[in-house]
DNA sequence: GTGAAAGCGCTAACAA
DNA sequence: TTGTTAGCGCTTTCAC
């Protein structure tokens, strides 16, 4: 391979001078015409210009163009999570990660996903906020405020322009926010399964260190005390989101003297370690035991038998998300914060 | 506009200026420190300088630096498939960039995803490229050579080192690659299921445009033909990966005469439809029919029942090809292609 | 309408 | 060793 011009990359790639060069004209009206203003160029020039940059396939450094707009057409996806990346590894986050980096692109932005994990050091979070290299961020952090303020304290210090997606930020961070109604759907999740004749609902409630896994087990909790259904802590199970535990808790429901009807886990991958610990103990769901998870993940419906769940508007979670920064990033008198809450639905099929 | 603070962020971020100033040298010598070279410098300037930048809590600008040193620390993620997302929403490709991300960021380069669809107009593709924001890029090419040759035409053009994924580019590109072995898995799970005594093993194949669908299949057919096990075309189903076009392919395979005894389906998730539609027929699992899967998602090993199915070492996949994309970028005498060829492994549960 | 030129923040020659 | 300074490619003020 010749190695004529530039260090790496062989040929070198044009600039602005170089159009302006070919065009005959000085490089300002080059980018007057590139930006369409902030100067107004005369059709001629537009047209010598425009046939410069097709002759030369010019397309601007968006380095260059970085440091001199402070504008680097770049939003940051933090995720804060405990494992480093379930950002990528859950079908939930998935969902939101593709309706983001969807729109984010729909609108000639890029996407850096930058997953922390709760307890790692910040430092190259500090970095790469002080780096200048994001217009905005998203951040997806999974606990309340109190175990998030750290994180969010240095995005508020760093001045981005910043969205919280699931969990809104304390107030004083000033973020708007996407949520959704996890509360609601537990409610009407316990609602259905009493509507069924349930009395007796096993609750396979998760890592309680997610702040939704807590709204959720309340919506379990009110949707009992308003239909005036017995709430017995015995029903409850669980601290985490793994397997072991899970089957550990099917174990436990199924040992009580009454053992409930119904189980409701908190995630449909808690629902499908439920049904298979069910099924190992030949108990067949729904018949004997109704089954109902939260999220309504692509599995939900391929499952046997398919899991009667909440569904989260996953995507368009991230849309909203990527609407609102854009619009923060773009408009110089700040908007004042909003908190979104997308509504859930809950989708019987064959589980329960 | 006030000209004195910044535009639109309040606090003004310092500069390498400012430290210079703050520690009284120039700003060669911060330099210098920071980057520990490439002139040496006295102790005392170092802890000079040192306490300045944390003084200051200052950060280099990314895209000034970027600017000089024609070096963004950005690795692109290109995927190239039909669904404008399905990069995210598949386990499958969960599992490569887990690895591709998790690596990068280890190795202090940033990840822009960045999916294409095929058949989408390469412009926004070309925009990327020649806008010098990537210093190197992985691709993740689903289909053979002729029909990813525009976009990798594209990506060679432009210069930038560039690593395949999954698939190999054509060789003239002179790309390296990190694929895996997936005809010898399904030859290892055909082999598999024909010591079982299995002889009629049917074969719901997915989307033809996938290279990796024939590779499969290859591994299929010739694990029969050395084991001399009459194929035949009447157990083989499937141009798509669509849930309805499997589980027309499993009625289709039950109505024969002779129904097989097995269906070795080539992915885990139609796999799963299939052992859900055997069971919506009343056929159980492994006893009347057994069923394999491939790829091994998290998924299998929860599904009930657990499925039998080839693991394809994803995580590791992201992992070297991270390791090879930056080896490139920091490697000035180009490092000659290689394609680097992971095994796969047959793993037994539950379904066969 | 257009051109000349001053920087954005950084690195690395070139001088001293 | 350290300081001075010329750019990287772009936008935009200022002059014409």
């Amino acid at each position: 391979m010749t190695k004529t011009r530039k260090s790496s990359n062989g040929a070198k790639r044009p600039t602005l001078q170089d159009v302006a060069k070919l065009a005959g004209v000085s490089t300002a009206v080059v980018s007057y015409v590139i930006n369409d203003g902030p100067r107004p160029t005369s059709d001629e020039m537009k047209l010598r210009v425009n046939k410069a940059i097709k002759d030369l396939n010019y397309h601007p450094n968006a380095y260059a163009r970085g440091l001199r707009l402070k504008r680097t057409k770049t939003i940051g996806l933090i995720t804060y999570d405990f494992s480093p990346m379930s950002v990528y590894m859950s079908s939930y986050s998935a969902g939101i990660l593709t309706g983001l980096t969807g729109r984010l692109r729909e609108k000639g932005y890029f996407n850096l996903v930058s997953p922390m994990t709760i307890g790692e050091d910040l430092r190259p979070l500090e970095e790469l906020l002080q780096s200048e290299r994001l217009d905005g961020i998203v951040v997806r952090p999974i606990q309340a405020p109190p175990a998030t303020d750290a994180l969010l304290e240095r995005i508020a210090a760093s001045h981005i322009p910043c969205v919280c997606i699931e969990r809104p930020g304390a107030d004083r961070f000033g973020f708007s926010a996407v949520t959704y109604d996890d509360r609601r759907g537990a409610y009407d999740a316990t609602e259905y399964l009493l509507s069924q004749g349930h009395r007796r609902i096993g609750y396979i409630r998760g890592d309680t260190r997610f702040v939704t896994v807590h709204e959720r087990f309340a919506g379990y909790q009110n949707a009992l005390r308003h239909h005036r259904v017995r709430y017995s802590e015995e029903f409850v199970w669980g601290e985490d989101w793994s397997d072991s535990t899970t089957r550990a808790g099917v174990d436990h429901l199924l040992s009580l003297p009454e053992p409930p009807t119904a189980i409701f886990a908190a995630s449909d991958g808690m629902a499908f370690v439920v049904i298979n610990q069910l099924r190992k103990r030949h108990i067949s769901v729904p018949e004997e035991v109704a089954v109902v998870g939260f999220d309504d993940i692509e599995m939900a419906s391929l499952f046997v038998p398919s899991l009667s769940t909440v569904h989260v508007p996953l995507l368009e979670i991230g849309q909203l998300a990527a609407d609102l920064i854009i619009e923060q990033v773009e408009t110089n008198p700040e908007v004042p914060p909003s908190t979104h809450v997308l509504p859930v639905q809950f989708i019987r099929r064959e589980s329960a």
